[in-house]
DNA sequence: GCCCTGTTCGTCACTAACTGCCATAATGCC
DNA sequence: GGCATTATGGCAGTTAGTGACGAACAGGGC
């Protein structure tokens, strides 16, 4: 790890995401509650606590406020495929680390950020300007995604196998995800079905081409050239 | 087909898209050229002969202007699979195409809204603003795809297999995309090796875990549920 | 404790991306 | 040709977003 060599007042940089989170999650509220178009810069300001061009020196766009709380739920996948341990299958893992979820959290209690990612990423079905927040949220993952498929591949980061897995794998969660979310704001609670790990991991595996999901055995080669 | 019910002085769909492109290449000549931040509403207006008024009706956002011209290279990817007769492997049907093709056009002559195309797709790593422009463009294209490839599969439209395979073909003809361009803009001109369908072809099955790939033999069921 | 340095934040003025509104020109249908 | 509908232009107005400057603020060195 490099240490953040942050020199001066300078602001760390998790205190720096906890602050875009918050004025995510305001501005991802009023989204909600009066739509995009019907929400200013200045209401987002408000609500967070602190002046219109503070908002504008985080984000550079209103839209872009969406972003942070729209990833939560795709990130859960990144963090998933990151605590892959090298010795299991992906699907092992994700039953792994379902049970573990489950016991911390309770299954019932669905974070109040996770909802909220949830009705706007449904919400951006109709309102372009939060689709874009959303698939610059999902880009954002697929670059995260690349050197941990890289490394789990037993490839070079810049290998030219490497970006279509990442590509493929960070579709496949991103489909997962508005699916969850149309279920879960249609219906009424379909999550011990849906939310499951394991449907993921089938996902990014089939995605890749089976490239993703093996235990490793023989490392450096594997597809056909 | 549903004929367009079209009445009074309403503009053809065609005339509509035809005019949009002609939007979307100056706008992207001067995205090009100058940066987008640096092109206003007005130079575009200009450029291509409008008010800006009437650009701000053809396009809700600056940043906009280039998705018509940004999709080039992918839609060739969907006309592509369009046409992919089913009796053939998708390999089989690039290998054709592909002859097809050079013989029409000429290897050597790259149309010029192609290379537009690529700049911007390699400004776009930069740019934020046409990155979004270029995942907005690569999404419509995930949504056209939909129904190709459910009728391919013989699944119903809405059937829940078909948008992860959509999604993960997408990505794979975005990837494919992105990595054309950037060598293509890098290098001198490495299309012959490039930009074969045969290798989209590849893409896509292994994208698609091999469910979009083979030639039609048995039709309802092939993936293990 | 103090100064010094670099950073963040607020205020204000300003630019430019958009939008409504209304009059006018184009277009398709009869 | 006449009519209905739509696309367009011009203009005023709103608001997203930026640059500049000063104040508060966090560290490090002493």
């Amino acid at each position: 790890m490099t240490t953040t060599r942050r020199r001066g007042g300078a602001m760390s940089e998790v205190r720096r995401r906890r602050l875009r989170l918050e004025i995510s999650r305001e501005a991802s509220r009023l989204f909600w509650r009066q739509g995009v178009e019907a929400t200013s810069g200045d209401q987002i300001a408000e609500a967070v606590g602190l002046s219109t061009r503070t908002i504008w020196r985080h984000f550079r766009t209103k839209e872009s406020c969406a972003e942070p709380i729209v990833a939560r739920g795709v990130e859960r996948g990144v963090t998933l495929l990151r605590a892959w341990p090298p010795h299991l299958s992906l699907e092992e893992h994700a039953a792994a680390e379902r049970t573990g979820h489950v016991r911390e959290a309770g299954a019932d209690a669905l974070a109040d950020d996770d909802r909220l990612a949830m009705r706007l990423v449904v919400l951006g079905e109709r309102e372009p300007a939060l689709r874009t927040a959303w698939l610059m949220a999902c880009d954002r993952i697929e670059r995260e995604l690349r050197p941990v498929i890289a490394e789990r591949l037993g490839l070079a980061a810049d290998d030219r196998r490497v970006r279509p897995h990442a590509a493929a794998a960070a579709a496949a969660l991103r489909v997962h995800n508005e699916h969850v979310a149309v279920a879960l704001l249609a219906g009424g609670d379909p999550l011990r079905r849906l939310d499951t790990p394991a449907h993921l991991a089938r996902a990014v595996r089939t995605a890749t081409g089976g490239a993703v999901g093996d235990a490793i055995a023989r490392r450096p080669g594997h597809p056909p050239p």
